[in-house]
DNA sequence: GATGAATGAGGCTTCATTCAT
DNA sequence: CATGAATGAAGCCTCATTCAT
């Protein structure tokens, strides 16, 4: 097992950590450039597509090494999984509390989101899809992936809970569908911009879905 | 290669029709019984995760019968995803061709999407998303999915442009975008439903999508 | 799974078997020929040193078929116990059942035992020795190796509980600690045969046991 | 090449020798610790599933350091045979010189075996039974296995002769078929007790093996 | 000399595809 | 043309060995 953070399972006892600082920091290293290296990968041909080979090859280290750091394919999927939701998470409550108003709190997590996907594009899509089905998926501790969905959508559904109880939203329709339907377009913006990236930074399109999302494509009422 | 409308490749000369009428219609109904079977499992296992052996099973004839009529599992998906898109096509440009007016066709066509997703639900997911990753998709006719997508944002697009013509959609936007934007939403809406199919059936959600896409979600302003 | 003997999995009913009795029995060919190749393979080189490969080969067949008939290597290997086991258990019983007299039927017990290892020489060393720590005796059900010795110690123990009942061998020594040392001391001579086969037929040693193992090695008393 | 006494192959040359006494003490040290590691994981995994790690983590140093002191896995197996197998045959030399009697002496040395095998029970399964199956015995010097057993055969098989000359054992079978029989009864009696400890202990057995094999288990003649 | 992570050849196994029946 | 076993390329992973620190 490839565990960072579980402890001694030496059976003496212990007072300090058992490996040096810099061996520790050096570890860290290679998993994230194995993950850079996944990301890539896994982004490029898919879960199935990706192998072993291409992901040591592109993280410049042999194939057996990468199993020193992680138990699986499936596992450097999960990981990578995991440790995107979570940095991006942290950014997007960092951002969300800069913003106290709802509404401007929105437009700046959707901006966050669009930022981040322009650093991290390809594996965002295999990641919104992973609806189940993939292969790695059904390794995945079961709830984890509903649990970080979850997560994330309580931070687009408060915003807009909030902005509710300010009437800037219209109440009376549930926040978790606005959610849904959000999330949605703002993924189609994504794909539409992994498509044809020519039209522009996607960061730039942020107001364009907010205001979209807010004041709605009809015309004069 | 197996290809329903090709001449024969083969050396020896042919003076009569190669195949009866029945033996065509037979043939047919193969191919039909394999592609829903394929549906079936491709939507339950993803492309990597299905077996030619699980589509034959569930088709109820022997692996090797698959390669009389499809030359691969690749050329399978591929199938599946034409003939879908075909008959959803064509059904969408009914739908259209019984609305004139462009706001009520675009809500026809969005609760025609509904429909056919509850009817062919899993599979769909694995189209929307496949942007080109997914192994299938690399033996694919390169611009053959970008064709097929473009076919269906030019239905929406279409409405919406008239819809902006008339005013009842706010110019200034362009059509192309808008249709990211909306085709997002019903996406996210659908993922939402199949996530949790409890929530009701999802035809009834059209009209949520279209008065949420036209009004907005703003309060009063 | 690869199980000639489990019944249908199939939810249908079914009331006659599914395969053609002609399919059965290529299958059993094959299954045989595998047995008989791993036999081989085995002897030579031991568990770990036999490959799938070399199994494939000696049998004829590609490598991959042996996974149509076997689950795998350890399962081969099992198989094969299990095989010989029987086979030889079955012949033991039979040339026990023709002999009434317990020493007469020792005797022929252990000449049916030399007769056979000099069938199937190799592999019995293999088996033998099995007493746990090889691979393949992890993944066997446990307790099965101890009861397959078990039976063949019941029939030597048959034999010798009898002779002892009618004093042509000595009371007072349990039997099962005489089967300890015959069984050993047969094996002993089976070494010295594998060792050095030039020595003549191992079945002409049969005697050579009985007689040490009754009258002892000890001069006039 | 790790070997304690061969001399530098190394193309500098060297006036002094090569390493202080303390040195070279401390290296039998390891060696030995390294060798009492490998006898219990040998013992108790077999050569194919006893790795490396195991041996040095049960060795309480690290992988690397293996190297320090043996070529190889095989070499560390070989190493142990050769240990074990000389300090043994010392032993067995010892014990056979304090008795003249050559039944006597008999009984001594199978008292000794059995007492050795106590001690180092499990491995030595592993090496009466390695006829040259296992991978390690590949790399094993030709002609060294039967070299070591030849070795206890004589010391054995010349107290048999000497028996046979005083008529305490029948003249008449080869000295050395005796050994063959007799060595094999007690591998016979040593696997029950290791498949069956609680029987007592397994020295206590040697006067019921030297009995039976001298008196025989034939009742009254 | 000790360490333990890096290495990569090679093993077992899977499964799309072929082909004899 | 249906069948389903045979095929073997290719993938994931293990682990003996090496080597930089």
């Amino acid at each position: 097992m490839n565990t960072t953070s579980t402890s001694s399972t030496s059976g003496r006892a212990r007072s300090r950590p058992r490996r040096s600082k810099l061996a520790r920091r050096v570890s860290t290293l290679y998993r994230e450039a194995i993950l850079d290296a996944a990301e890539r990968v896994f982004g490029k041909a898919g879960f199935g597509g990706a192998h072993m080979a291409d992901i040591a090859r592109a993280a410049g280290i042999a194939v057996g090494s990468l199993y020193t750091y992680f138990d699986s394919k499936e596992a450097i999927f999960a990981a990578l999984h995991e440790h995107r939701a979570a940095s991006f998470h942290a950014l997007l409550e960092e951002v969300a509390a800069e913003h106290p108003a709802p509404v401007e709190r929105l437009r700046a997590m959707i901006r966050a989101f669009f930022a981040y996907i322009e650093q991290h594009s390809a594996i965002f899509a295999l990641f919104v899809e992973s609806g189940r089905k993939d292969e790695w998926a059904r390794s995945c501790p079961p709830g984890k992936i509903e649990d970080r969905r979850a997560k994330f959508y309580a931070l687009y559904g408060g915003a807009i809970a909030e902005a509710q109880a300010q009437k800037q939203i219209r109440p009376g329709l549930p926040a978790e569908e606005l959610v849904d339907f959000l999330a949605g377009a703002m993924m189609g913006v994504v794909r539409a911009w992994i498509r044809d990236p020519r039209r522009g930074a996607l960061t730039q399109r942020a107001d364009f879905v907010v205001d979209l999302f807010l004041g709605g494509a009809g015309g004069k009422r």
